[in-house]
DNA sequence: CCTCAGGTAAGAG
DNA sequence: CTCTTACCTGAG
């Protein structure tokens, strides 16, 4: 990959601590950053880095790729509607949304594909961001197309299908094995049924989603959110709960009054509301929590 | 050696 | 429908 760096987007589109934390925040686990300003990851198949220089983003891929500039504006949310769900949200009322916005400016959500999103985060359950990806790189190791060096595309499912229980366990899923067995499985049956969620309303797409193993209410709105395009979805996960109890001062309150709450208090964009709040919580509570018992 | 982690499923009240 | 606990594995 030596081709020439092409611009991305318009201009102060993005700061840095927005696209770094978008990429390689936990939403995604395609992303590796290189450098402070610089990153190489995979989208739709094709290897791609990313760079940001005084306020623009630049991107290059690799000679054989054939991902284009349309594509790369869709998935990295570079376009003006960006603004306008940002702007939604209610940050003139609510203070807390309006300082997480204010330290991630620029930070979006990833148009993934779903049926990576779906792998990656059937493997997500109590383990760090750098595990997954770890856990999630030797299983593309294995079955996925290497597309650099040392870096393989998402295999697919057809291709996870033929992973027996025990060889999943051999690469460290644990109790994850039977999840990513059962829904390669069922996935073999249903071909359609990643499509068809796409056409869904997000609640029926979420109740669909929960029926397979090891998909819980978290998971099914990671999935939606990240790559289903539903960004009402408002996955509820121990940062948001942190962020909820501990800002929003709902100590006592249950997951269903907080999902009721965000859907209501955020509306239609509570999936992006929601990334400002967890990556706020994930970077910010433990220097505030210190803070608050020097108090 | 022990605890705990981006959660889910199963069983009980 | 809410609450508890086991589940793999590896990092701290």
């Amino acid at each position: 990959m030596t081709g020439k760096w092409i611009p991305l987007g318009p201009k102060n589109a993005i700061c840095l601590t927005g696209i770094n934390e978008s990429l390689v925040g936990g939403q995604s686990f395609s992303w590796t950053s290189q450098s402070e300003n610089q990153w190489i990851g995979v989208v739709n198949g094709s290897l791609v880095q990313l760079r940001w220089v005084s306020g623009q983003l630049e991107w290059r891929t690799s000679a054989n790729s054939r991902i284009s500039e349309k594509e790369m504006l869709h998935y990295l949310w570079l376009d003006e509607t960006y603004l306008e769900a940002v702007d939604s949200l209610p940050w003139r009322s609510d203070g807390i949304l309006s300082r997480a916005i204010n330290q991630f400016p620029g930070l979006r959500i990833l148009r993934q594909p779903l049926d990576e999103t779906l792998l990656v985060f059937l493997l997500s359950s109590a383990k760090s961001i750098p595990q997954i990806k770890q856990l999630k790189e030797k299983i593309y190791h294995l079955l996925g197309e290497e597309v650099g060096e040392g870096i393989h595309a998402f295999p697919g499912w057809n291709r996870l299908k033929k992973l027996t229980q025990l060889e999943a366990r051999k690469l460290g899923t644990g109790y994850r094995a039977k999840f990513l067995v059962g829904t390669a499985e069922f996935l073999g049956e249903n071909p359609n049924f990643l499509d068809d969620l796409r056409y869904i309303p997000y609640q029926e797409a979420k109740l669909r989603l929960m029926n397979l193993p090891g998909v819980g209410p978290k998971v099914a709105d990671c999935v939606l959110l990240f790559g289903g395009e539903k960004p009402e979805a408002f996955p509820i996960d121990t940062w948001i709960l942190q962020s909820l109890e501990k800002q929003y001062g709902m100590k006592a309150w249950k997951i269903s009054q907080m999902e009721e709450f965000a859907r209501i208090h955020f509306g239609k964009y509570a999936g992006l509301a929601q990334q400002f709040l967890f990556s706020y919580q994930r970077h910010f509570s433990k220097t505030e929590d210190a803070e608050w018992t020097k108090k």
